[in-house]
DNA sequence: GTCTATAACTCGATAGAC
DNA sequence: GTCTATCGAGTTATAGAC
């Protein structure tokens, strides 16, 4: 029962480390000595655990693309209105990665890094992510509720807004001069700032 | 002289294995043997033209900032209208995107993974890189040519709507089941979508 | 300048004591 | 379950022959 216990608990640490040693650094740049100091443990029980590097850098991914996917299908999944699901998603993924400002980067990174891994481990018949979404405008424009345009256009432009901040947020905190609090209060306006841009632009 | 002109082509031959080895892989995931292999020499001469594995990446870094940001400094400095800037600044800047896919994921990842080391090493008296636009639009607004909106949000949505998509690519082209000609074709429409969408919102 | 061979070192992984 | 010690593969870097 108390072994259970320290077991768990042990687990959980090394997760917990690896998950920030491998958003900070990503896969090819990760120390399992860097996630072993970060737990507070030694290496060996990190192959205890987990058996690999690769096992475990898995487990961390499928929990970040758990993390980075699903948002974005419900909300555009839901039955609200296509100018609130606009502003629910901006929103809500602003939120989300205010939480996890290393996300993106992350993963974004690791596809790039091996598109073909990913493509067969962790892609299956996902293919039609925002084909929902591009019906929707699709029956907006013919209803003459909103301006044409092509919806993969529309739509990947609200992701980029939404998303690229923080992929270049040092970058930008440095144009900017910036600091951490600032960045955060900016990020929090842009929640009702890209759905105004947006539905600015598209709105009849 | 003749060894002379040997010396220029294999350290050119050197760089230009190097600057692809680096922007596929990263810092931390290129190997010496890579570069070596895709030049087509053997691992010893890299040392002998470049000393060290950093002081190679430093050159293809510095070649990628090169790169990445003059363009954007040029245009913005221009004197042409507003309206015709942002319409030429996205035109140029995919243009070149488009000719160096991993540049703009290469450039932002490396300064995340160090962003101490770049600020130091790279960003010296670059602070106000957008000021001057920032000013532009001001007056643009206060002239009442276009709707009050914060110049900071503006510029970050014109790049995040240009840059964004080069960094999700394998998995935007994996969500629409685009090949490699049609993500082209995609992102040379975007030239001029995104200055209408742009200007769509914002005029008066 | 270019190559082969190898030194020096880093890192993931395992053995074995407790 | 946890630790120390160490192995062995892979990598950067150098020595030395040509």
């Amino acid at each position: 029962m108390v072994n259970k216990e320290v077991n768990d608990n042990t687990r959980e640490r090394i997760l917990i480390a690896a998950k920030k040693v491998f958003l900070l650094k990503g896969m090819a740049g990760a120390r399992m000595q860097d996630i072993a100091d970060e737990a507070g443990i030694n290496k060996a029980m990190l192959h205890y655990y987990y058996r690999s590097k690769e096992k475990l850098f898995e487990m961390i991914f499928e929990e970040a693309l758990a993390q980075f996917f699903p948002k974005i299908v419900d909300i555009i999944d839901s039955g609200i209105p296509l100018f609130e699901k606009i502003a629910l998603f901006c929103s809500e993924y602003i939120d989300m990665m205010l939480k996890n400002t290393y996300l993106p980067l992350f993963v974004l990174n690791e596809v790039n890094k091996q598109p073909e891994y990913f493509k067969e481990r962790f892609w299956k018949g996902k293919n039609s992510l925002f084909e929902k979404f591009a019906a929707e405008i699709a029956a907006e424009i013919k209803g003459r509720r909103m301006k044409n345009i092509n919806p993969a256009h529309l739509f990947i432009n609200m992701i980029s807004m939404c998303i690229f901040p923080f992929i270049a947020k040092p970058l930008w905190m440095m144009s900017t001069n910036m600091d951490e609090l600032q960045f955060r209060g900016f990020m929090e306006q842009r929640k009702t700032e890209i759905p105004k841009f947006i539905i600015e632009s598209i709105k009849k």
